[in-house]
DNA sequence: TGACGTTTGGAACTCTTGTTTCATGGTTGT
DNA sequence: ACAACCATGAAACAAGAGTTCCAAACGTCA
């Protein structure tokens, strides 16, 4: 940390006076503490005065305690690489609902994709750079997706929220909600009536609404929103298929950092900074 | 870091003003400085006086500049002295276009059921169907996709719940499983260190465990696992893809389903009966 | 014990820092 | 075009930092 610093008082360790060892101690053990902290405190830490802590260090051939915190200063900078967050990758290598399934999964993905207007993408990033806020709805099943949009979404800006009208508090959240907020609303068949009622309120409010949905229901959809993805979600039986609209999702995502490259990256390692400090993870 | 000070300064970073945007600036780009250095030598910096300096931390909620540099000296001494290097560096490419991004999905998906054993299916229908409840557990991210796993599962038998510990609930959830339960444990990177001990008590309960995850884990996960089914989740950048994910646990439903095509049916036409009753949906 | 040198803290002092006040220039809206 | 408002920097100001000076305390040696 500030290793000419300490250099010195160890050269000089077996010269010191009493109050003086105390300063070095103090320094010693906690080798940052010289570039954050005043001389002043560092005397009060020591338990000596600060006319002893100026003289410790014009001893040790500084001129001032100025040009000890300069030097400090300059070591930590010289040295300041840069840690990769690194992008997860593995190799990999190759029966019939299992490739009956697949199948399905890939039609829906690449459908989608091949029907998405590919100017939507910066549109909605726009639309989401100058929102006050942004709201993640959905129902029944798309509650989870919405759960999960807003935990990604999270990592891109502040202010991104679940709307989850649990135990009815919609006024609750409602009321926090304001013009030009962002409503991504994630919805496949069945669609609950409040829905509806939802929807006017986010009119009046002059939200922007955003809507993930199903084919059939795409046209219904411009009727109230700004922009509208409709997913694939072509299945057998009676479970419908998330990823195609998960996937949707994370485009966007990708979309947003790919506008905001420098603000997210920030952001990510901000987050991680805070995780760290809180020592939840493994 | 000053973690908190970035976060103020992200969320406030729509409505500055140009000045306070050079301030800005300048502390984002080296998050350590403000432990460092003085508000006069930011001033200096960012190239404003040191009137606006004052002013821009005072709008940002703090009472004067010394709080400021309290706040982040606290929060670098929580952490241990060298841990810390700041300032990410960007990741090479993000799929930039929307042709990237789905070849990603596709492939993901397709390596992963290339990779699947398509006895497993039948395996872990059986066990589904024997167990008293089933659980889904995630965090993060991943609790977003239990959300829809318990929501997807409930359709097909009764007793599938979601262990959320929301407020620290783990207790109170925990009691109600019992031995031959089935645990559908979800989970990327990162991982809390709470899952260690939750496994730690499921395992104790005699409940059977099975771990949707990525390959990196699998290995690990087998260790507590009855079932281990290794998603491919290769992404660029800071966005892990849970479409994946989600893809594998429909193909379970469906293969449950159609173990038990009768049940399943009988179900769903009985819940579609209390909807109806209930008369939320349009 | 008394004289001397060394170490120390208190107080006076100076210099720098951060805040506040005020005048100026630019923008918005009518 | 004018008024009202806002952002801004220069300068005045208050507070605190670091240094210097001085006297007291301590230890050492005759």
């Amino acid at each position: 940390m500030a290793s000419r610093l300490i250099l010195r008082i160890q050269e000089r360790s077996s010269s010191l006076t009493s109050s003086e060892r105390k300063i070095a101690q103090v320094l010693l053990q906690n080798q940052g503490l010289v570039e954050t902290h005043t001389a002043t405190e560092l005397a009060a830490r020591a338990g000596v005065s600060k006319a002893t802590t100026a003289r410790f260090f014009r001893s040790l051939g500084y001129a001032d305690f100025e040009e000890v915190r300069l030097q400090a200063r300059e070591e930590r900078n010289r040295r300041e690489p840069y840690s990769d967050l690194e992008s997860i990758s593995q190799p990999a290598t190759f029966g019939r609902t299992i490739s009956d399934h697949l199948e399905l999964e890939l039609r829906n993905l690449t459908r989608t994709f091949e029907e998405l207007r590919s100017d939507l993408l910066p549109e909605i990033a726009q639309i989401l750079e100058t929102a006050p806020r942004i709201w993640f709805v959905g129902f029944g099943d798309e509650q989870g997706v919405a759960r999960l949009g807003q935990s990604l979404f999270a990592r891109l800006r502040h202010g991104v929220q679940e709307l989850r009208g649990e135990g009815q508090t919609w006024a609750n959240e409602l009321s926090m909600t304001g013009p030009r907020d962002v409503l991504i609303v994630l919805t496949f068949e069945p669609r609950p009536k409040v829905l509806r009622s939802l929807l006017a309120h986010a009119r009046t409010t002059r939200m922007r609404v955003i809507t993930l949905t199903d084919h059939a229901y795409a046209a219904q959809a411009e009727r109230f929103s700004e922009v509208v993805l409709p997913c694939h979600v072509a299945s057998y039986g009676p479970f419908p298929t998330h990823a195609t609209m998960l996937s949707v999702l994370r485009l966007i995502a990708v979309a947003y950092l790919g506008r905001n490259p420098e603000a997210v990256g920030q952001r990510i390692s901000t987050l991680a900074a805070i995780d760290e400090e809180l020592d939840q993870f493994e």
